[in-house]
DNA sequence: CGACGCTTTGACACAACTCAACAACCGTGG
DNA sequence: CCACGGTTGTTGAGTTGTGTCAAAGCGTCG
């Protein structure tokens, strides 16, 4: 990247902004909204039933950053809202188009970020179509220490985790209750805890085992023993 | 687009090439795989876990467009199989990279594009985890439907459609055994019929009330009437 | 005609959901 | 400092949706 690139996507950034927890910074259908970097506090990206049932896509925690893409379509197919209090850095979608002029290339850097957000709504679709309610939680788990350690914020098999068991149940497509009983069965099996907000995993390879997870490095060793299924 | 950069694209193009049903175009973790465009035939990208079972991410139909994404990365992350027998365009992956330096501005047109593949992707992942399994059939049917008549494969509330049961129950999330189950209520309650690798739709409307349905264009009326959760 | 792939059925088991209540926790205000 | 209310977590009992197993019906194609 040139330094006229680099000053420009410096110059892209608002102040930092403290939002309250719980509050909605993009709804569904939205036009025109505008993206932000997390600095500090999570979010959950997700959509609305007409029954009044949510499904969470992601969680967005400190350095990601969110709504980039949506920002070249009309409108955002998801809403968003800060889990817990939160500062964000705002970026103005206007700067952004003009920016996609000024420095085409960006447009292809920002393509291969995206990617990775999609690799991992894939790997959730995945938990949530084939998985059983354990394992998808001890996968959910795993990404999520992964992702964090990734940042800094989970060292020693340990991360603070702010959501409550409402909000996992929305993410895993499970009922709240069902979500307890999960954790609890964790616990008893001495994989891994979550209490007072903060996850423990305590037998890594045992819970890695449990939702067939792959680690980010290990991804690249399919996985497939076998088993042609008939149909394709 | 210029003149130039038409011509460019046209140039990408290979022959078409015929290829039979059940056959792996891509492999999951496969490096520098190629991009291919759907002259004919259908497709299904998915990813196997450990204990065999299988979750299809998407259906490719004519006109599609796959893998061009992940050819800017390492490897894919999910393979990718013919349904049917298929004429397919590939686009050698040398040429596209070379493609993104010389027109920059491509690498946003493709941002964009991929954002609706992507938003495909999360509706299915709220069918998954969200609707039960005859809500999550019909919205499936609903969303085909619309994707084909698109292109012109869908008419008259009816389409052609080579899925078996077996694939429809690794997309879906379910059992084969269910998906019978589903298809025969949706034929009973008089709402579609899947008879004969061709779908009908009898009663759209109780159809599109029966899956929670949105249509695209009716997509940014937000549903979202009260019941806001508790938890966020 | 027989074989194979796909669909359909029934009986049964089990995972996950619902409802209803209670217990722990936490910040607030008296 | 303690009592309070609200939020979140925990349990149990009973129900329902979906999965499993086993077997039979069809169509098609060689």
């Amino acid at each position: 990247m040139s330094k006229r690139e680099l000053s420009y996507l410096t110059d892209l950034q608002s102040k930092p902004l403290r939002v309250d927890r719980g509050k909605e910074l993009v709804h569904e259908g939205e036009a025109g909204q505008t993206a932000y970097i997390f600095q500090s506090g999570w979010a959950c990206s997700f959509k609305l039933l007409p029954d009044g049932g949510r499904q969470i896509i992601s969680f967005p925690v400190p350095g990601d950053c969110v709504g980039l893409r949506s920002m070249l379509l009309r409108t955002s197919d998801h809403s968003l809202s800060t889990v817990t209090e939160a500062t964000i850095i705002p970026i103005q979608a206007a700067r952004v188009k003009h920016m996609f002029n000024e420095f085409p290339y960006l447009g292809t850097a920002l393509l291969w970020a995206t990617s990775r957000d999609e690799a991992m709504i894939v790997e959730h679709l995945v938990s949530v179509g084939r998985r059983n309610a354990i394992e998808r939680t001890a996968h959910f788990i795993l990404e999520l220490h992964d992702r964090l350690e990734l940042v800094g914020l989970a060292a020693d098999h340990k991360f603070h985790c702010p959501l409550n068991q409402y909000v996992l149940a929305d993410a895993l497509g499970l009922s709240t209750i069902h979500v307890n009983r999960v954790l609890r069965q964790l616990r008893t099996r001495e994989l891994a805890t979550f209490k007072a907000h903060e996850i423990t995993i305590h037998n890594i390879a045992g819970l890695k085992a449990l939702a067939g997870y792959a680690s980010p490095e290990e991804s690249l060793v399919v996985v497939r023993d076998g088993i042609e299924r008939d149909g394709f």
